[in-house]
RNA sequence: CGCGGGGUAGAGCAGCAUGGUAGCUCGUCGGGCUCAUAACCCGGAGGUCGUUGGUUCAAAUCCUUCCCCCGCAACCA
């Protein structure tokens, strides 16, 4: 079986995960589901980069050592990724014990052959900054950040032979145009070896500075400095070298992969990496994917001008399907986009909600008025139904191949020809006209037709919207199930999927329209002002949004149960907070705290049955842990318990 | 002359490697339909493709001049 390997970045610790991070890493999870629908062997890997200095410095800052401060950062990108639906296979830390005995492998190979030597390394060195300038950095001889004169240093370090394959790198990325793609990176790569010689790449630091790093194999008294650390990753995660001869091991079976970076980092995958594996004799990587950057409002995303975008917020916001959909179809691979809560708003309701939701709105709700919700018999097709076909098909091959050359915006635009299509077929065959003509069998042909096209679209939809593709198959009968051989290209051969008669969904709201934020300038004099939030920095932020649909599996994530009021009383230190112990059927009650003391005495709870949310995290309430939440129903009234007639712990579902 | 990218309708972009009626989305104006998520469909207005010169029967597309914007320059996706 054909195999695919995409690989993220592994991450910095230094901070937390940004739409920067999430952009990356759903793309790759895209790519990823793409090629399992093609029935390939397909595998991505993310992870974390967790040593050198500035961790050893933010680990400080944090009054943390580093192995518990990269375990909480790390741990907290491995578990956003889940939430964004990423469904990485494998996860890798440089802490890893196992990629530091393989990175410690390829070092020591490489110094065998001689390709490793030892020097001097001198420079100007900024005691404030803890790293090295070159003369250009220096702004009149002092450091650009400290304005400070750095000292002249000079140390010995162990170096990595890099300008001796720089000819044969430069022969190989001209033999394989796309070897590094798009294009404009291509070139810049290309400039970057013919600049001249390629200097030797310093990969060792001595530990009378740093010892967060992994050992030299070859001298205790230094560590490696970044490259060969970070960059070995991907392979490391495949279990090299233990199995580089394995025929059967994971190694052999997805290596060569591919890469994911963003352009920042184009010169150590683009130049570094591939001299590395010439050098220790590995096959090169199959394709260097480069992407640009996010902007906000126009401007570089960065921490200090604080617009940061946290990726979790928004897909909160927006939906997690519609933000994945307005990552990947707004930018330009390779170029820069801008992020924006204006712009995700009108491509969100442009293509998800008015044309691709509505269309199955309109095509169910027609469907249930006309045919009680069964899906109607195809008869005699005319060619304005025959075209529809043709044009998803067409589209649909239009889309798998710019999805190969990753050209992922137009290839979700080519997809929408046909969903435009579908809503225009609507239009011309009137349904609604036929069905007062008492044109049963045309009536049926029309919706059928469109159907069976809205299912090829769905099916297809997969790799970047994962739940709303599956939703919108269950709706139409056809419930997504294992993908086996090419699927992708299954889907397109063949015209009819849905079973005639099968009762369907009657109704469709997917993506509901998003309501556009309101401009910061002057607001509408009619609206009531609201109590004035400070001016975010936030491109309006996700606070007080309409709420987006969540999939089943997030309402699962609950853990509601009945619990028994076996106490109650009020908080000592609050007016409006009751305190209650809460049996839950653990063996021992739970300490809840509740704000709900202006509509209910604590002597009538007593022994009441009440809703509790059971796996919320503990929080502390005015001096007290509260180890839950009560349920309530509010209305202008006044406020009503969710009560349930059962036992103690029963969970509700 | 450090390296690279970009300048195409009001906005955001594609097209440029293999020159040949300037395309897409949003917005805007007018019309239609009534199945639908105030949605959908049709039509219109709006561009001398940054600038100079050149090659060519023909240039957004190739060569050239100048102007402007933006990144990068050893670890931020």
């Amino acid at each position: 079986m054909k195999s695919y390997y995409i690989t993220t970045p592994i991450y910095y610790v230094n901070a937390r995960p940004h739409l920067g991070h999430a952009y990356t890493t759903i793309v790759a999870d895209t790519l990823k589901r793409f090629h399992r629908m093609l029935g390939e062997d397909a595998r991505m890997q993310t992870g974390t980069d967790e040593h050198g200095d500035k961790i050893v410095k933010a680990a400080d800052k944090a009054g943390m050592t580093p192995q518990a401060f990269t375990d909480e950062i790390s741990g907290q990108f491995r578990a956003l990724w889940p939430q964004l639906n990423i469904d990485y296979d494998g996860f890798i830390r440089t802490t890893d014990e196992a990629h530091k005995r393989s990175v410690q492998a390829l070092l020591q190979r490489l110094y065998d052959q001689g390709d490793i030597y030892f020097g001097e390394y001198g420079g100007h060195y900024c005691y404030g900054c803890e790293r090295f300038y070159t003369e250009k950095e220096l702004v009149d001889g002092m450091c650009p950040q400290h304005l400070t004169k750095p000292d002249y240093i000079s140390e010995k370090n162990y170096f990595f032979k890099m300008s001796k394959y720089q000819e044969q790198l430069r022969r190989h990325i001209l033999d394989n145009p796309d070897f590094i793609r798009p294009e404009r990176y291509r070139s810049e790569a290309l400039a970057m070896l013919e600049g001249g010689v390629l200097e030797d790449l310093c990969i060792s630091r001595p530990k009378s500075r740093l010892t967060w790093g992994i050992e030299l194999p070859f001298d205790k008294d230094y560590v490696s400095y970044v490259w060969f650390d970070a960059l070995a990753n991907y392979i490391t995660a495949l279990g090299w070298p233990d199995n580089e001869d394995d025929a059967s091991g994971t190694y052999r079976r997805y290596w060569p992969g591919e890469h994911l970076v963003a352009k920042d980092i184009l010169k150590p995958h683009g130049i570094f990496w591939p001299t590395m594996l010439m050098a220790a004799g590995i096959p090169l990587y199959k394709h260097l994917n480069v992407h640009g950057y996010w902007l906000v409002k126009d401007t570089k995303m960065s921490k200090s001008l604080g617009n940061v975008v946290d990726p979790l917020k928004a897909a909160g916001h927006f939906g997690l399907d519609a933000f994945r959909y307005f990552l990947i179809r707004e930018m330009n691979f390779g170029s820069d986009a801008s992020y924006s809560a204006e712009s995700i708003t009108t491509r969100v309701n442009a293509d998800l909600a008015n044309d691709l939701g509505n269309l199955f709105s309109r095509v169910l709700s027609m469907n249930a008025k006309y045919f009680e919700s069964k899906i109607p018999p195809l008869g005699d097709q005319d060619d304005a139904d025959l075209l529809l076909s043709e044009n998803t098909d067409n589209a649909a091959e239009n889309y798998i191949a710019l999805f190969g050359e990753m050209r992922l915006s137009q290839a979700l635009e080519a997809l929408w020809a046909p969903i435009r299509a579908m809503n225009k077929y609507v239009d011309e065959q009137a349904p609604w006209t036929l069905a007062k003509a008492g044109d049963t069998a045309r009536l049926g042909t029309v919706l059928r037709t469109l159907l069976e096209n809205m299912y090829k679209v769905a099916y297809l939809l997969w790799p970047v919207m994962p739940d709303s593709s599956a939703t919108m198959q269950a709706q139409l009968g056809r419930p997504q199930g294992e993908f086996s051989g090419d699927a992708l290209h299954d889907v397109i051969k063949y015209r009819m999927h849905l079973r005639t008669g099968l009762a369907i969904a009657p109704a469709s709201n997917l993506f509901p329209r998003l309501e556009m934020p309101r401009e910061e300038a002057p607001a509408k004099p009619e609206k009531k002002a609201k109590p004035a939030q400070p001016a975010a920095a936030q491109p309006a932020a996700a606070d007080e949004a309409p709420k987006s649909p969540v999939e089943f599996s997030d309402f699962q994530k609950l853990d509601l149960r009945v619990g028994v009021v076996l106490a109650a009383e009020k908080h000592p230190n609050a007016d409006k907070l009751l305190r209650f112990d809460i049996d839950l059927g653990e063996g021992k009650p739970r300490q809840i705290l509740s704000g709900i003391a202006a509509f209910f005495k604590p002597e009538d709870m007593v022994g009441k049955k009440v809703v509790v949310v059971a796996n919320l995290p503990p929080r502390k309430i005015r001096g007290l842990e509260s180890q839950g939440m009560i349920l309530t129903a509010g209305s202008a009234g006044g406020l009503a318990l969710l009560t349930a007639d059962a036992p103690a712990g029963s969970p509700i579902a």
